[in-house]
DNA sequence: ATGCATTCATGATCATCATCATGTATGCAT
DNA sequence: ATGCATACATGATGATGATCATGAATGCAT
């Protein structure tokens, strides 16, 4: 059974948008590709149609999730993203929330694609945010925008991390209230 | 062959040091059991004499680095600290460096034994740095404490992921002249 | 309309691993 | 000294999972 053209096109961004989301839940290695196949609606046997291996498969959701190419976005206030990164739904939205922290470990030791792609996000991501982070000069803003992004990266991994809401809570406004002073 | 009490005691170190480096270097399922015993110098049949398994071990073995129950470590110098934790020597050393970014994204996942291991580590960690955190009130070097120590522990995640080694160079330095500002 | 290329479903295959079973030699309590 | 419990080595076992082989059905270029 072939399908249309469109219908490709669909499954494809339905197999990249189940990989991205449990990717991120599960960790590269916690996921089957079966696993993802289901959760696209398909079945395994299609999965070589679209992608070479599980591995292409990976970098190609990093780009898919990171936006790869997609210039210009409009820049969020760093204080607006700063609130929405370091809230609880964002700790708790492990398939939605950001690649760095829900696969930053894992992808250390990824392909020299993956690699590649996260580092074109962080330049993009570091860029993006010296245009509204504080500072007179261009330094003093990318100074501050690598300081306050990598502190709301760490901030929400340790949060996930503790088993206790308390402590993941202040962990998250702590570091808020940090990055506001 | 049987073997002295203290060589039992001592294999168990060798395969609790074993892991904790092979872990932080390729991840919980990166690394097998049978690799792990190798590199303790031992057959992998021994290892369950020692384990009930591997998520057994994964558990000691977070203990193991993190230095669980031992009370009051020498608090460093909340700079000093950040100094050798944003070093590129710490970034390089992937399987002796911290486990909290080495690991973290897996262990979010990990057994509600290895996340209560870590969450009691956080808690000590936030309060040895605090000791020495600047700021006039207990809340306010608090607060200093963790802002702080979540920046440093994005910073070498987002250095580690950076494939361009100028780029992860600057990451470093640039959080930690953010940090002294 | 027609035939072919293509996409998907079903069902192997083959390697990898965690874990277990068994044997053996030797520390250690007596 | 002696025997037994023990720690380790060797060699299964069984499950899992990535990938491949085959076949069927249909969009699409002609």
């Amino acid at each position: 059974m072939k399908v249309s053209r469109e219908q490709v096109a669909e499954n494809r961004q339905r197999i990249l948008d189940a990989a991205a989301r449990l990717f991120r839940e599960r960790g590269f290695d916690g996921v089957t590709v079966a696993e993802i196949m289901k959760a696209a609606e398909l079945t395994h046997g299609a999965f070589y149609g679209h992608f070479r291996s599980k591995e292409e498969l990976i970098a190609q959701t990093c780009g898919h999730v990171l936006g790869a190419g997609s210039g210009s976005e409009a820049p969020p206030a760093l204080k607006d993203y700063a609130a929405a990164y370091l809230s609880p739904r964002h700790r708790d939205d492990v398939g939605g929330g950001c690649l760095f922290v829900g696969l930053g470990s894992e992808a250390v030791r990824a392909s020299p694609d993956v690699r590649h792609t996260l580092t074109d996000a962080i330049r993009r991501k570091v860029e993006a945010l010296s245009r509204t982070a504080p500072g007179k000069t261009a330094e003093a803003r990318r100074r501050a925008a690598i300081g306050s992004w990598a502190a709301m990266v760490g901030a929400v991994l340790l949060a996930r991390l503790a088993d206790d809401e308390a402590l993941a809570d202040e962990l998250l406004a702590e570091t808020r209230a940090w990055l506001g002073a």
